[in-house]
DNA sequence: GCGACAG
DNA sequence: ATCTTGTCGC
């Protein structure tokens, strides 16, 4: 008994949907068709899978399998490599999983999925675990276009995605309070697009926004209770730390 | 028109 | 993103 649909997608991908039995997936998500090569082809396909993205849907309270998702670049090649890292409840890791390979578009701000979703895709589908939120280094309706990489990688694999950046990208906000939990939205033509959010007292805070299926609310739930220690959430910090290694491809 | 611009 | 030492502050 299948558990997947296949489903021709615009824009050079087919989608794979996870249905809720079982936790073993391989192939979250498959790209068949030729990546886009130029800018306008790539901004084409934002177009194309924005209305497949899912903003209403609140999202799940709990979950048991959270994952951190991040791209490392090599110093002295075009390589990247996609790090995903499972944690539990508990925040204990249960399962990741990387790719290495040669970099299938430039870095151009607003296309920055076309860059970092490959690798990222490649490394989902090397997981055991399924899992059931996925946190993404970057933004998602905080976008200029509101289709960052959280949403681009939400649609293509039906699960809700979270946004966290580092660093303002789009909109305008205020300087949420110095306590951690404090918040300010992020404003992009009068629409609230993200938050500005302190994870840690005195600490910069980061950017969050949603990428699909999850409400903004419980997107900023996840992402303080992922955050115990450090300014960025636990899964990301994990992904990150470990995109800086260099495993075979 | 020019610069800035998630990573 | 990455190249890079020490240093100021909680």
């Amino acid at each position: 008994m299948s558990s997947e649909i296949e489903q021709p997608l615009a824009g050079g991908v087919n989608q794979v949907i996870q249905h809720e039995n079982g936790r073993r997936a391989p192939h979250i998500a498959r790209r068949t068709n030729p990546w886009p090569t130029t800018a306008a082809e790539a901004e084409a396909v934002q177009e194309q899978l924005r209305p497949l993205m899912d903003l209403t849907d609140p999202g799940p309270l709990t979950v048991d399998f959270i994952a951190g998702l991040d791209v490392g670049y090599a110093p002295d090649s075009d390589e990247v490599t996609g790090a995903v890292v499972v944690l539990d409840n508990t925040l204990r890791i249960v399962d990741q999983a990387t790719s290495r390979q040669k970099a299938k578009f430039p870095y151009i701000p607003g296309l920055f999925a076309f860059r970092e979703l490959p690798p990222l895709l490649t490394a989902l589908d090397r997981l055991t675990i399924t899992p059931d939120l996925l946190i993404c280094d970057g933004y998602g309706l905080a976008h200029p276009r509101r289709f960052g990489l959280a949403c681009h990688l939400g649609v293509l694999t039906g699960l809700p995605t979270i946004g966290v950046a580092k660093t303002a990208f789009v909109g305008t906000h205020a300087d949420p309070a110095p306590t951690r939990g404090s918040w300010t939205p992020i404003t992009l033509d009068h629409d609230t697009v993200g938050r500005a959010l302190r994870t840690r007292d005195h600490v910069k805070p980061v950017y969050v926004s949603q990428g699909h299926r999850i409400s903004l609310d419980n997107a900023c739930a996840h992402v303080l209770r992922t955050t115990p220690a450090y300014r960025l959430p636990e899964p990301i910090r994990l992904a990150d730390r470990l995109s800086r290694t260099n495993p075979p491809a």
